[in-house]
DNA sequence: ATCAAAGTTGACGTTAACGTAAAGGTAATG
DNA sequence: CATTACCTTTACGTTAACGTCAACTTTGAT
């Protein structure tokens, strides 16, 4: 099963069909037409994935079509293969650092944490 | 030096006056006074690091607001406490998850990338 | 003392990412 | 065949997170 209705994404992802328009509107969904109702590929689907991926972890819509793009090998001369490249790599930096933030996040929350288990122990005897 | 200016704020981390007193004006950030003029203790300072360390993992004010007050040990009954560490246990799941997400993303971008640079030889030979 | 630089409080403007309501077309099910 | 359930477009509304004046006061350097 490779085609999906509008509602059949909006349940699977738990969003309003009006999003999934909205998304096509902004050009990041590009769903074929059967008579005037939308029929979405497992293309759109995926790309629906990175959208809300791409909404976990705070980037815009806007990032998320540079995301898509990255994915997408539709790319043919030397010149628009290495700014696409370059673009890849700026991106990979970027997940870089909110890795890290991530990281110290945990261990200042896991901190945080045992103090208050600590002060419940206190409290407690 | 553990008293700062708004300016000094803004300079040190390349953000507008405006967006610091729209902070304390949301509640995130409480300093104290000298006549009219704002003056921010290093607390002030700590929690402004964590709302932008928010921002960069894609957190509201609001999300960034409980973060603060995980941090923040001022809870003194066992009730407060224990639904503290539940919020923080909550917060470290979904930190997991977003973890998580920015490795799938890493990975999926290496492959796209080492694609481009096939092509790239590709074309080139 | 003066004068630019920086501080203050309103208050209205803007953008992203949808929500929501209206008004209508289509399809499938009892 | 009628009604219920989706589908469509159009369009205005909403919230978060500031930007951008304006109008005024305060402070620091010459």
């Amino acid at each position: 099963m490779s085609s999906y209705k509008i509602s059949d994404l909006a349940k699977e992802f738990d969003i309003t069909t009006r999003t999934i328009r909205f998304y096509e509107d902004k050009g990041l969904l590009s769903p074929t037409r059967n008579g005037q109702t939308r029929i979405y590929s497992s293309a759109d689907r995926t790309n629906l994935k990175l959208i809300l991926r791409g909404k976990r972890l705070g980037f815009s819509l806007d990032q998320s079509r540079e995301i898509i793009e990255m994915y997408d090998p539709s790319q043919n001369n030397t010149e628009q293969l290495t700014t696409l490249i370059s673009n890849i790599r700026h991106k990979r930096d970027q997940l870089e650092r909110q890795l890290h933030d991530i990281e110290v996040m945990q261990l200042d929350l896991q901190e945080s944490e045992e103090r208050c288990l600590e002060a419940l122990q206190k409290t407690n005897n």
